[in-house]
DNA sequence: AACCTTTATGCAACTGGGTTGCATTAACTT
DNA sequence: AAGTTAATGCAACCCAGTTGCATAAAGGTT
């Protein structure tokens, strides 16, 4: 699996994450691209940026998955335990940097953590 | 909104959240409703718990909608912020107890978490 | 018990996100 | 310029969940 072939398809994908840098939904990614773009194609973009590494995914609270630019994340070895926080004001979707620390539990072994934070965002605190 | 009628359907929902701990999907309580009950039915009735604080729901990982019996939830003001935990090996999916510490984040005001994760339960860590 | 009102249920159709198979088009190789 | 292989569009489909409406069942009243 790999990036194989440069198309305008492809190039406006990275150019819609490349503009800002929160995450953004398929959908969200459809609507940026030229009309007449079938949504099966932006599916397919995404999906194989993801197995390139250059998009992550998560799920946000209500069940809708997100696509985000992998910043700091050596091709191989996704742990993405990052947190992801949605502004309810504005409704923006980030990734906040750092890992998160995973919590000690009782009796159980944690592997993995999914942490979906919802709040006030910096521009929307100050506006 | 209240639980109105005490209808077998609904006894037999309640049962099924009796009957083990853990969390259900929707579709998991269908499955243990007798063949001939509608989805329908099965959806209103979650939704109808959820409304009365009996149940609570959240979204696994997968964007799998989860639902699962309030325990210490007074039947106002739930905030539901604890922890859910799903065991890789045996897929049970479970609320751990208490309340999540919430994060500090520069910049951002932080109001609301949900906090889903993975590793082994304690029967598949000593099996 | 018979009646009435209101809620609960079944059904069918629909929505929305996402996937699949296949034929066609466009990238890259030589 | 041709040939190979990947990318795209399209239509059909899947799955979870929702909606409108007609019918059935609860529960209260007499």
């Amino acid at each position: 699996m790999g990036v194989l072939r440069k198309t305008k398809n492809l190039e406006r994908v990275l150019a819609a994450f490349a503009d800002q840098g929160g995450a953004l939904t398929a959908k969200a990614v459809l609507d940026v691209m030229p009309s007449g773009v079938n949504k099966t194609t932006v599916y397919r973009l995404l999906e194989r940026l993801k197995d390139d590494g250059v998009l992550h995914s998560f799920t946000s609270g209500d069940g809708v998955v997100h696509y985000a630019k992998c910043h700091a994340c050596p091709n191989s070895a996704h742990v993405h335990s990052h947190p992801h926080f949605q502004c309810e004001s504005c409704n923006e979707v980030t990734c906040l940097e750092g890992e998160f620390p995973l919590p000690e539990w009782q009796g159980i072994r944690i592997s993995e953590a999914q942490i979906f934070l919802k709040g006030q965002c910096t521009n929307c605190l100050s506006a």
